[in-house]
DNA sequence: GGTAGGCTGGATAACGTTCTACAACAAGAC
DNA sequence: GTCTTGTTGTAGAACGTTATCCAGCCTACC
């Protein structure tokens, strides 16, 4: 069949197309480009032998000169709820536009981190979203430089990238509010604490501040209590168990992220802790895990696929040509399911 | 600071590093690539350009020549939990090597995952990983002609691409087996009615051949049920909805994939519906939720992450040279847990 | 009827790598 | 001393595309 047995049929490429429509491989590639100086019957002519060769161009060749039409998303892990609703947010956007976009599975260490980052650039990606990333600010900021850049779920603006984050403060508010609310005083919280430890823009971090923050206001400041942990099943996990060798558990916890609250479940329902009966558990990011029936956590929503869009949308205007960055902060909103209800009394005043 | 204050510093290439080493970029290129022909002193010397100038081969150009160290995952949607696991196990062995890997959202449309499959052999990668493809075995072997390809979780070997499965017959099986074992006779399976239907080799066909042949060995043809819906959450609550609204409820219910399975205990939780006293239900992949406490599912494991292991493995013996295919089949395990017990009595012999 | 200007189309030099072919040289064999 | 052989380094042509320039040609205007 093959003329030449062995080799696979050699791929054809703009030259090909050029031949057999009878025009310089230069006038193809503009029409290839919508570029300025065709005529309309020449379009048709080579769009025509394109169709019927069958050609795509080689974005490793198209990368060297002109734009590889390719965006990158970098994750830290994709066993994460979160991440799947985010990623489909950006897919909805990009989906009608002609670009490509491929998912960076970073790790949760920071180098690891910069090494997938790194490969997207090297790559020639026209352009990067970053979620949750660990580096330092100066890093993203000189990425941002070469490649148009979002950051997502990291706080703390620039002049040279943009960033879409939910309100983390405020979620937090909600959390703890909803908790004191309902009569609790002694509510722990357990942070994310993998990752660099000072950076203040973190989502762990502004959630704490938030907890901090409500706390003191209600006037339980003493009650304060930050659970040191990584937001993971396993970190869940410890920090329960951490929780349980105290000689008294708290009434309430507000896990940073569900993936934390569903390891601390596990835990309590091994020893017989009952939800909410014994202790209120409250999640964050309210994934669709946190909404499945058995398990119906009590959660704040942050609208992950929104802030996908979000994303697409400002990092597709930053190719564009906008130069001056943008920032856009997503309202969160609790979700009241049933591991939440009011503490059991523990102290004097019996039934 | 940059002498030149508009435009961000030219990335430095091979040329800087031969010029900055003084030698000739083919030389340098020699040293890069580890290739023969080159002099201790010498290869000291360009290494050491290298890190002081920070150089960085730009993937994008190498590719159109040589190699772009880059392998595809080409997965229908990363919002499951067994693409998670199966991506971890790639990694685990890509890792220690000088391979990126990049994953594209390919959708659940054959159409969607062609154009995923085509941007990454656009993009000229090195070699392929699809998991569940839709398309024809032609084209998938049309394909892994050009690019090393390994398909997994699809049956159906071929002489030109390598595949790793899961016994999916044999999971069926089982699952089927234990619940006979139980003492049910009602049991129907929901199956996944989306992509190419007539493909003998999709799991949802060799699993519906397992569950067929489970029943007809044990002389229950006459109950066979399968009920078509999707292998997602929502398709679960449709086919729970289809069930409840006949006259008489399976006993027991083996939902192909443990998604589908959450989408029906949600609808059963609604309608009062106990598992497993009212009905028993089977899921498939073991994933990390049905082994949360809350939902203590019963379901098939077939090591998501043992297979993606085997998957990059092969992969990487592809891109070695090796030219024979191979098949690797993976043996499941039923994992028993809360949602299967024996059946309430219906018929007759009151208790 | 000359010429300025607008359209079309094409030649051609990049882009950053790889890799074949070959040059230069040294060492050993006769 | 010449010849072979082996080693180390380099020139330079690809790879498939883009984008800048320039050459025709046609029209319209003085």
């Amino acid at each position: 069949m093959n003329p030449t047995l062995t080799s696979p049929p050699r791929r054809v490429t703009i030259v090909d197309v050029a031949r057999h429509a009878g025009v310089s491989v230069a006038s193809a590639s503009k029409v290839l480009r919508d570029a300025y100086g065709v005529s309309e019957e020449m379009k048709e002519r080579v769009r025509a032998s394109m169709a019927t060769l069958n050609y795509r161009p080689n974005a490793a060749a198209r990368g060297l000169r002109g734009k590889t039409f390719t965006l990158g998303v970098s994750v830290p892990d994709i066993d994460n709820e979160f991440v799947s609703a985010l990623v489909e947010g950006i897919l909805s956007v990009t989906e009608p536009t002609e670009y490509e976009v491929l998912i960076g599975p970073a790790g949760n260490a920071s180098s690891s981190q910069a090494k997938v980052i790194d490969a997207m650039v090297d790559r020639q990606m026209d352009g990067l979203i970053l979620f949750s990333p660990y580096g330092s600010a100066d890093r993203i900021a000189e990425i941002a430089g070469s490649t148009p850049t979002v950051v997502v779920s990291r706080h703390g603006a620039s002049r040279v990238y943009d960033t879409v984050v939910g309100d983390d403060m405020l979620g937090a508010r909600l959390a703890v509010q909803h908790l004191i609310d309902q009569g609790h005083e002694r509510i722990a919280y357990v942070t994310h604490s993998d990752g660099d430890q000072t950076d203040p823009h973190s989502p762990q971090r502004v959630r704490e501040r938030g907890y901090r923050e409500a706390m003191s206001l209600l006037g339980l400041e003493a009650r304060i209590d930050v659970v040191p942990s990584t937001w993971s099943r396993t970190g869940g996990t410890q920090a329960a168990r951490t929780l349980l060798a105290r000689d008294e558990l708290p009434t309430a916890v507000f896990a940073g992220a569900d993936v934390a609250a569903f390891g601390m479940m596990n835990v309590f329902g091994e020893h017989g802790t009952r939800l909410p009966a014994d202790v209120s558990l409250v999640g964050y990011d309210n994934t669709s895990v946190a909404q499945l029936r058995p398990v119906s956590l009590t959660s704040v929503d942050q609208d992950a696929s929104s802030l996908g869009e979000h994303a697409a949308q400002l990092l597709l205007e930053r190719i564009d040509g906008r130069s001056e960055a943008r920032h856009v902060v997503i309202t969160p909103r609790l979700e009241v399911r049933a591991t939440t209800g009011e503490p059991r009394r523990t102290d004097g005043a019996a039934d």
